[in-house]
DNA sequence: GCAAAACCCCACTGGAGAACCGGGGTATAC
DNA sequence: GTATACCCCGGTTCTCCAGTGGGGTTTTGC
């Protein structure tokens, strides 16, 4: 139920790779990591990370760098929360074979709960959000004038 | 996104103490701890965070223990994870003044996605809980016969 | 070729919080 | 006035997050 600072690092460097999609070319972890302040050694275990989950793939060398792998309006927010946070979602069972009635019973009640929030961020994709923060600032620029 | 064994232990206790609402009289720690198979001296600093909360009251002395502060179908499950999760919900900003527009955005949809998983929390209350409970039990053990 | 540019992999640290355990204090019923 | 409970505070172990560092490997461009 917290946003790490893990996610919201791997989400930005994607809005990022988003906007230079239609470019072909690649993007390095240093640009990503200058243009959203984040610590470029950080950047790029989550990178990782990422590429082995088949969201971005990466070119080796120089000139390398990273690509989304699909179009942005088909890589959604959960996609890129689970691939961070990993197997940490749907614990089957908090201890080993409890199976009390009462937990059950609460851990499906929770496990109702993750799907809303789930399926909250699984409509908001990266084409989503970029327009929603180009809207935005658009809304800063006519109060700044 | 993910249940703390805290929070479980805590709905237990309470299920325990809804169960014995009726009676008037209070329950102590070690009979819930050992009913439900938690550590007593962690269930106590549980208690005592409930108990500051308001969820629960507690009676000093001999013949003692925690009684719920109201019916069981007043107390829902968002109301114990906030309780003892405490003030974790909903952090303002993650850095410091960060305010940059894509860090607005995800905040955003993070709050839209934790409001729904919020949402399903507040619908369950310790007597919806009680009684999945106990048709469920009616169910195993019309499987068992 | 070869050097620079980039990704790749592994390991380590410091801090925070979870899940406990333990000691002693305090109120209350009988 | 004593046994029975809650009450408060502190320490310990463990795991994970956030970030750093060292040493590789692949590729481009000269």
């Amino acid at each position: 139920m917290e946003l790490s600072c893990k996610s919201e690092y791997a989400i930005l460097a994607l809005l990022e790779l988003a906007a230079h999609y239609d470019s072909g070319e690649p993007l390095q972890i240093r640009q990503i990591a200058a243009e959203q302040n984040i610590p470029d050694r950080y950047l790029e275990q989550l990178l990782a990370t990422m590429r082995r989950s088949g969201l971005v793939r990466s070119q080796r060398g120089a000139r390398g760098g990273y690509i989304l792998a699909r179009e942005p309006w088909k890589i959604s927010l959960l996609d890129i929360v689970e691939s961070i946070e990993g197997l940490d979602s749907q614990p089957p069972e908090p201890k080993e074979g409890t199976k009390s009635v009462e937990g059950m019973v609460i851990w499906e009640v929770w496990k109702e709960a993750c799907l809303a929030a789930e399926t909250v961020l699984q409509k908001h994709t990266l084409q989503d959000l970029a327009e929603k923060r180009d809207s935005r600032q658009q809304l800063d620029l006519m109060y700044y004038i």
